[in-house]
DNA sequence: AATGAATGAGCCTTCATTCAT
DNA sequence: CATGAATGAAGGCTCATTCAT
């Protein structure tokens, strides 16, 4: 299983907010212990809650199954969400916001536009189409409407950010002559949308036909920037 | 309410598969009622199940909502339907078909390829984009997982042929010397991806960002084709 | 099938109880012609309806089956029956009332008391035992507490006549020296005991263990009358 | 109501399978008490789906009469039965073992056989017939053929068994000259067919004629091993 | 804190009955 | 008379949520 990296990062992600007592020494590791532990199993939850959502859609996910799939009793999961509604709307953001984070800590920009945005698509090709947070993009554009707060949540988190980003690589790229196309820089939608059919495509056509998604990518990125000299 | 040209489209098709008897002008008037009542029940069925489903999702639409929407009894869906999950494979078909024969009557392949695709873009547009066919195209790659005999039909009926169809006309374009990019007919996802954004963009953020679809399909051309001289 | 003499007698029975009007040869005709065909359809939902009976029970058969077996639509039954408790009710009666005429008018009494009782139990044996009028034993057996009048009607028709005539016959063999127990008179169920049981095994346990009835009986008789010497 | 000792016999029977943990007294009691919860309420509604099935037939019973029947909540019986048939097929499992069982740990076989017969007889008079369990039988009569495995089970434990211990009594009467009639061996069915008769009489004709079952196995036992010479 | 038995509202589906044609 | 489409009450089953232990 592949699981146990993922759950434990977002453990640890969701021990950040916990709090630190400073009493005895015998007591705080009490304390923090149970409190690991409780974090734990409140990893255990998201990671298995997700698992369920993705696979079943919201309507559908039982909270039995996410329990019997984390390993807690069900009762265990309203100690730590206040109901199937709102533990779907925090999962979102608890699995969403480290890679926020993680994206917004971009590498220094150097090199041409062309290769930054290649460094992009790689990582996107690496860590989203195709994987589980891939199915979570699919899961939003799916539950989007029936929880606005997620549609929300994601527009602000991920697609204003995103599209912004873009933007400004873009508009780079046509200040530095890289990029001919100048009105590409009021649709940064036209950058990305290869990208995301590529994700929807694993999820529902892989089957009836593969997409090299890689190679889609790089000849999308020719017709913005004109064909690559191959060096 | 876009309702009501929707309705009578498929009320008329549902009609299409009556016979038409020739006995005494009573009989008929009879039978034709008869059937016309029972075609346009099946439509009012079809056509409230499709706001649901698009509203809910699958699984939380409730078929007590649909047959109030319908304006018919609960038993009476089923009289139509075998169950909720047939339902919902049928309905998808049933909107989707005419579409289909629509748009395979195409006209005749007149002018450049840009034209062609244009006068293409500008039906979806029109057709497609921000209407209830645009969530139904939501609505199946939300429940795709979850139906695969739906998928595999959209994938066959839709999906399939519009990328056979966009690839014919890129190869077109890079025979006439209108499109540079050879490598594109290798990925028509690339011409369409912008358009199925579009589609989902308005489903999901039109409340945070209005986008001008039209607009942006006319860039991407422009990336395709190189811009276009203002005639 | 064996079913059509059945339904025919059935139908002469309904027919009985009809009205012959006097007017013109036409409408005579006509009327009678009518007449007929909804004895017919009578007698065919009776024969239909008592096949599914026996087959499903009361509470699990659709009225829907009987119409379909019975080739009219489901509103003609209620043009025969005021519901389905009813039908059910007036059926047994239509059933049973025959065979009880049949009974009734017996043959003369003539030869020993055993040999009477055999010929008894060989009419029983191929009419009853193993047939669907066995079943419809059953059938009362099963409903008869959900359908008192059924319980009620089946008590006075059949068992209590039944139980008479035994009674009669036990009563004529102790006169005659024939039967030695003079306690049985008391109870002529005794007699009956084994065919019954017999009716019952056929129904539940052929399938475990095929019984020979007709040996069984006449074990039974030999206990009763003494073991017949073989003439 | 006969119900409270049922109910109190049914209980310890599901209670024998649980454990009981030699740890500290609280944990056990607390255990014990949860299980003997569970128990008390899976007997109360054996209890109670026993007394709706008998009164209703199967198809007739409503898990929510069931329910209310047992003083649980509908979802409860879904705790301890898979559905509505299993839960029938079960309920006759738990209710004819433990009478099997009590009947196969049998008297040790003196006197007569006769004697030995009488008081298996005296038994059933008691314990069967014109009680809950002499419904059930007829219950298993009239459902039988539509639960199969509720016939096979009837027949293997009590059909079966009941036949066989039968025959080895008639054949040790038979060898010591206590019955006359050989061909008894070859259908112990004779034996029981009056005690059966019984059985569906009290269920069926109590109301219109009262049965003295005792008296009538006495003379059907006369009529088998000749009348008793009065001590 | 953790458990999981118990609850009961809610939903899909069936089917007896009605009634316009 | 005959039909069968339409109805809607009823019932089996599920599952989010609660709470005693």
């Amino acid at each position: 299983m592949t699981k146990k990296p993922a759950r434990a990062a977002i453990a640890s992600v969701a021990r950040a907010g916990s709090h630190a007592p400073e009493a005895g020494a015998d007591a705080e590791a009490r304390v923090s212990n149970r409190a690991a532990r409780a974090a734990e199993r409140r990893a255990a939850i998201v990671e298995a809650a997700m698992d369920e959502f993705i696979t079943r859609g919201f309507a559908a996910t039982r909270l039995d199954d996410i329990a019997k799939r984390a390993g807690v009793a069900k009762g265990t999961i309203y100690l730590h969400f206040k109901d199937k509604e709102s533990m779907f709307e925090e999962l979102v953001r608890i699995v969403i916001v480290p890679v926020v984070t993680r994206l917004t800590a971009l590498p220094p920009p150097v090199g041409s536009v062309r290769d930054l945005i290649e460094a992009f698509a790689g990582n996107f090709l690496k860590e989203v189409i195709g994987t589980r947070r891939g199915d979570l993009v699919r899961l939003i554009v799916a539950e989007g409407p029936r929880f606005p707060s997620v549609a929300d949540f994601y527009y602000r988190e991920v697609v204003s950010r995103g599209i912004a980003a873009m933007r400004a690589l873009i508009e780079l790229g046509i200040a530095r002559g890289e990029i001919r196309e100048k009105d590409l820089a009021r649709y940064p939608q036209i950058l990305v949308a290869p990208a995301m059919i590529a994700v929807i495509w694993q999820s529902l056509f892989v089957r009836h036909a593969p997409l090299d998604a890689q190679d889609m990518l790089r000849v999308h990125l020719d017709l913005i920037f004109g064909e690559r000299r191959t060096t």
